[in-house]
DNA sequence: ATCCAGGCAGATG
DNA sequence: CATCTGCATGGA
């Protein structure tokens, strides 16, 4: 944890909505801020009133991570509808979506199906814990050899329920993948790939294309989703229900589904004022 | 206690 | 093609 920048906090950039938004598991609350692990890296992210301090071990890599390069003012703009997803961006208007590491996302999200997020975050930091690196103070996130070398009865003991042989037939069907070869695809050729792996199927492999592959001609579907468009789109399925989205939206369906999600999820909390 | 969670695979109409 | 069911676990 040696190297440390500041970020001025501007409208369009929030360190709590960005982490806690449902795109990412591994972070906590710390003393002024948090602490978020990605990969192999780590950094404590305090909270100064007018700035972020980063307190990191790669400064490069989480200036990337952030997407501090994105214009999201500019993004926002061009969203907006003058409706419900002007509301949501209101909301979420500090929202960066991550950089996120593939494989990472793609052992994540497979735990996050019909889950509770407090409990993905607990089984995703107790596989670290036991198969990453000990970084000195944190755990790395496992390579995928690691990963693929403890069986379905690792998994299932860790708290991983049924997901438990989804994990570890997905983990040594990995070995060898060159990821860089998968960046290279179209989003739909990416998601047929995704899509053959076990325990993968379209809300999961849409989550990974956006999270992990930053593909945003993507619109996961999840069970706040449906309740967003239950009236708009009345008994049509999920995947269906996708496709739809995605030809509404466009290329930046991504970012219009996670302010969606967002503002969904949290309405009945942090919204009452 | 019952419901539900960033759903999926497999079986059956 | 569409619809139905079982699934592990624990937070709310």
């Amino acid at each position: 944890m040696k190297e440390v920048f500041t970020i001025e906090k501007t409208p369009t950039f929030d360190v709590w909505q960005t982490l806690d938004c449902g795109q990412v598991f591994r972070f906590k609350q710390i003393d002024g801020g948090y602490r978020i692990c990605a990969g192999r890296h780590c950094a404590d992210i305090i909270d100064l009133g007018t700035k972020y301090r980063f307190e990191c071990d790669d400064a490069e890599f989480f200036k990337h991570y952030f997407d501090f390069d994105t214009d999201y003012r500019a993004l926002q703009v061009e969203c907006a509808d003058g409706g419900m997803v002007s509301e949501a961006i209101e909301y979420g208007r500090g929202i960066h979506i991550l950089r996120q590491d593939p494989k990472e996302t793609i052992f994540s999200f497979i735990i996050s199906q019909n889950n509770h997020i407090p409990r993905i975050k607990g089984i995703i930091e107790r596989i670290c814990d036991a198969l990453g690196d000990d970084m000195g103070g944190y755990h790395a996130f496992p390579t995928v050899e690691a990963l693929a070398n403890v069986g379905e009865e690792f998994y299932a003991k860790l708290g991983a329920g049924y997901r438990a042989a989804y994990l570890d037939r997905v983990a040594k069907a990995l070995v060898g993948v060159d990821f860089e070869e998968w960046k290279a695809l179209s989003t739909d050729a990416l998601r047929v790939k995704l899509l053959s792996l076990y325990g993968v199927g379209r809300k999961v492999a849409d989550c990974i294309l956006l999270f992990g592959f930053n593909r945003f001609d993507v619109f996961p579907v999840d069970t706040w989703i449906k309740k967003v468009f239950e009236e708009e789109y009345k008994n049509v399925p999920a995947d269906k229900m996708a496709t739809l989205l995605i030809q509404k939206y466009g290329y930046h369906a991504g970012f219009v589904q996670q302010w969606l999600f967002f503002y969904k999820r949290n309405e009945k909390n942090s919204d009452k004022v």
